[in-house]
DNA sequence: CGTGTGATTGACGCCTGTCAACGTCTGTGG
DNA sequence: CCACAGACGTTGACAGGCGTCAATCACACG
């Protein structure tokens, strides 16, 4: 808890991303600034559990957040990952269910915890505001509806392989091409529904293909067009 | 087209459902009224196709309508399905972007088509309506990433029991625990994501252990609590 | 240096997808 | 009224993808 280095300022923070809050007043982000809470958070923290309520949201100033179920056997499905300028535990918040999932810190994290009156206030008065939430909230539905799809329809090998571009997509790449997350093998066969085991052989697979390099966690995307093709993207 | 039957007046029809519609006003009820248009359509007739643009959602009055994404080698996955009270074309419409998936009757259907900007200029006046639609999403979402688990968790045969539940809450029993929707074997294989073969073996051996009875596409449920344990669904 | 977590590899076998053949039913056209 | 086509349902054979179990290795940390 010692980092609390810089407690960011909403009207500092917000401007940068393009995120939603950029369709609030200054008087409602000098509000929002006031509500707030903001607090640093460690690899491994739990943020909140799946099935307790969540009484407001957060929205992510640093670091990386794993959203997952606990399905059979405790085994944990990943949701999404939530990393800067991306706010979690809304969806709960709004519809008043219970969390329907963990949210658990897998990079340190600094986040900004909103109450949930403040949201809803806000609803109330900016509907630019709500419209553009809802419109997230839709993109999100979307993604999870053509997730659905390709864990029902697709290997566990094309789903592999469109996995590294989900990430790539989400987290990029630095200069040598090496994706910017790092995940356990374990993680990895949590988003797209396989073992541990299934994904290592792949990726085993991949890098005698010359496909990617391995080196722990990190991954070099080598041939991301040959990969493309593994995956069933097209375009 | 000649069912024009009774085309429903938005104050007499949306009264009966407690959707969201019942946080209109008077006033916008009937503009609602009087924008909307309201048209039959035959079962097998397609709505709208995956991939288009949509400018306006659609209410079903009556009858059944089946979202489907369309996968690898033309598979389709089944999403949801909306039946009488349910909106469908309000995810693409606010998120912007194309259809996500194809909407096609499945039982001969009633639906009233209203235009993206009756519904966009209702959003911008009325709060409470657009937190409604916020939370009906925020529900959906919350569906979508329990399926995710499900599907990518679950053995096909606990899927397919538990698809029968779903399909209970969606559409209810009749008086002898007959569903009270009608699939193909293909379209129940393609909700939870198998090949159609498959469905067929597993209903057999459901009908064998006598916790189904089987009558062409009628399926009456004779033990719940087993087929319940079968697909791992608690409480 | 012991302990624990994560990564790897091999063996094994079942679940499930695919292919093929055939039966059933319905609607259409001659 | 019959023949036929086409959609759907069913069954069997078969292979292989992938999950499970178990053993071993690698590495970090207290």
């Amino acid at each position: 808890m010692k980092n609390l280095t810089t407690i960011p300022e909403c009207d500092d923070c917000l401007i940068l991303s393009n995120s939603l809050f950029s369709q609030l007043t200054n008087d409602e982000i000098i509000n929002l600034n006031f509500d707030k809470g903001c607090n640093f958070h460690k690899k491994g923290n739990i943020i909140y559990h799946e099935g307790s309520r969540v009484n407001g949201f957060y929205c992510v100033n640093k670091g990386i957040v794993k959203l997952y179920k606990t399905g059979l056997e405790g085994r944990e499905q990943i949701i999404r990952f939530a990393k800067k300028g991306d706010i979690i535990g809304y969806r709960s918040l709004l519809s008043g269910e219970l969390a329907c999932h963990t949210a658990k810190v897998l990079e340190d994290a600094t986040m900004c915890f909103i109450p949930g009156e403040s949201l809803f206030a806000l609803l109330r008065k900016n509907s630019e505001f709500t419209i553009e939430l809802l419109q997230l909230t839709c993109r999100e539905l979307g993604e999870a509806n053509s997730f659905i799809t390709d864990i029902a329809q697709k290997t566990v090998r094309e789903r592999l392989a469109e996995v590294l571009f989900i990430l790539k997509d989400n987290f990029g790449l630095d200069v040598d091409n090496v994706l910017q997350i790092s995940l356990t093998r374990e993680e990895l066969a949590n988003i797209i529904g396989t073992a541990t085991e299934s994904v290592i052989r792949l990726l085993s697979e991949f890098k005698d293909d010359k496909l990617i390099e391995l080196s722990g966690r990190k991954i070099k995307l080598l041939d991301q067009k040959a990969l493309k093709k593994i995956a069933n993207m097209y375009e």
